[in-house]
DNA sequence: GAAATTCACGAAAACGGTTTCGTGTTGATA
DNA sequence: TATCAACACGAAACCGTTTTCGTGAATTTC
């Protein structure tokens, strides 16, 4: 087992110093060329690379970036790191992951582990519990220490940082204006408490109502507590109420509830139609594949990766927070008329 | 914005020396009551916490490992991470994750990024194309510098560490198994290229029809280059052949088949039944739900990880290398007759 | 031939901790 | 009163780099 060599190893081999070792292999004019070449030699024959952690604490910077999401088996957060990776990877950064499990606690937890001097900045989702306890301390305090902070999809205006969101809103409110053109009366919407992006959402429903002068029904609105599936509440819910058309914020609400309508017969999407949000595999492979909006993941997590990779790599500009609004769109598949 | 505070600004502010200031705060018997308590009180009073890097460097720990997967846009990947993270993350340890995007080179220089220091250790899974290349250097250079490498899923012999696998074959072989006990005659496969784990499937899917007398149709197995779908290909398959029932290396190539022989009228299980592989949520919530080997990506990511921190942190036990087999099991669903 | 440059390299500080090994002061002991 | 622990703390080395600043020798300049 050949243990790593160090610049000290090099330079007790060939009897000169640390420094000039250093120096010799980033090329410098201050030593000769027959040490310089020597040095690189040997350097190379034994495969010498610097010690990342040493630069490390040299000069104040990881290269590594932080992403903190509150879950991973979830195809919309799983397309968001890859376009974070993806970035990052091409600008020298690697990505460490942690995951909140929609917990509050190890949402602090895992940033004040972080946050002491390895990664260089951040890029978060918030949790479930963070946004409903409306707590954002932990943040602050990571901002207030200067570190570069990005948040994406779920946010909160309590915090001051870039920011990149889909515009939720609009997203449903053409989804729901789509289902109105079709013909469809009455729209029930799917939700859950607390998030911001459901909030939103919820908004965008509305406002297409409203605009289409139709009467909000609350009793056609189904409000689950969170983004995993109750499927009990949903049975019941289509057991109840008689609608002709469903908008979900999350794409497993609505291909479960298009399997309970059809088990009841109904025919999809002649009697009801679905559109869901989050453009995954689900949607696209369903049996009726599910019309949906899109959120652009990939470019979520790639427009993050460079608004935090441009403020840890240029500590003038703090202050001017930008948040970055991806236009939402309508993927039609066969859920919907067209 | 507060920068953070470091032992030597509670020695210079509290007038002791550096040493006493990380004895005190370590709570050594060596420091006097009062100086102890005065420094302590200072240091919760200004929030100090230690500097990871620092740390790392000094005792060449870093609490960090590394994560090199395929593809993070996969159920499976992503299962296999929320196991590793969560046991990792329960031991102290942060997870980076590297994405090889099925490419030997960036899998090459993911390692080589990582290996100078940044982590502890390697969990990993091959790349596609490292498999055809069959070329493992990279993973003999990194233990040959004694760093712990875990390999799961897809994995060579070509290499001696840990690994951790489902006992392919034999999931392949159960399902087969099944499907000709279910009177099924015509049992075609899908499969992928040089993949280890496709391989030892196809092994299973010959055994279990070879136990029945029944001889392999070479028409009947339809290869495609890599784990992503190529619809043309699966088209076409189903014009040509005339089958009864179908193994699929993956639920994707599953789901999209099934929707396939849907439309040219075939009923599903009756006329033609199906079997995945990933029990991942395409599989549950598919229309019909669709019969399937569970992986256990997460048990899976939870004993990768353990054995790697197990010799990260017992250096002793080198040269003794483990092969965990965990047994896939079937997760019977509606694409299957009972 | 003396002074001024240039050259090639080394010493040392710094990053932020931990840890070993003194050492001066105190109180107890003989 | 001289001796010796025990106590409480500091100096310094160390982890592996980078970088500033010196410095002795060689070379050029006048």
């Amino acid at each position: 087992m050949k243990r790593k060599i160090t610049l000290k190893h090099i330079a007790r081999e060939l009897d000169v110093s640390i420094s000039t070792v250093s120096k010799a292999l980033k090329n410098s004019e201050e030593i000769g060329r027959d040490t310089k070449e020597k040095i690189q030699a040997f350097a190379k024959l034994y495969n010498y690379k610097p010690n990342n952690i040493a630069i490390s604490l040299k000069n104040k910077r990881t290269k590594n970036i932080g992403v903190i999401i509150p879950d991973i088996v979830h195809h919309f957060f799983t397309t968001v790191i890859r376009g974070i990776e993806m970035y990052a990877n091409a600008k020298g950064y690697n990505v460490i992951v942690c995951l909140s499990d929609e917990s509050f606690d190890k949402e602090v937890i895992n940033m004040e582990m972080l946050a002491n001097g390895s990664i260089d900045g951040f890029i978060m989702s918030l949790s479930t519990e963070t946004q409903s306890k409306n707590d954002y301390n932990h943040l602050k305090e990571v901002t207030s220490q200067g570190i570069p902070l990005v948040m994406f999809d779920r946010v909160t205006d309590e915090v001051q940082c870039d920011k990149v969101v889909i515009n939720d809103r609009d997203g449903a409110y053409k989804a729901v204006r789509k289902l109105i053109d079709s013909g469809k009366k009455r729209i029930a919407l799917i939700n859950t408490e607390n998030l911001s992006v459901s909030n939103a959402r919820t908004e965008g429903y509305y406002q297409a109502l409203a605009e289409s002068g139709m009467e909000v029904m609350p009793e056609y609105i189904l409000t689950l507590p969170h983004m995993s599936i109750v499927e009990d509440a949903i049975d019941d819910f289509f057991n109840r109420v008689d609608v002709d058309a469903v908008l979900c914020v999350n794409e497993i609400f609505a291909i479960y509830s298009m399997r309970i309508v059809q088990k009841k017969g109904m025919r999809i999407p002649e009697d009801i139609a679905f559109i869901g949000f989050t453009d995954g595999l689900l949607s696209k492979y369903a049996n009726p594949s599910l019309t949906s909006v899109a959120q652009h993941g990939e470019r979520m997590g790639e427009i993050a990766a460079q608004m935090l990779i441009d403020k840890v790599e240029n500590d003038q500009e703090e202050d001017i927070f930008r948040t970055e609004v991806i236009e939402a769109t309508i993927i039609e598949r066969e859920s919907t008329l067209n």
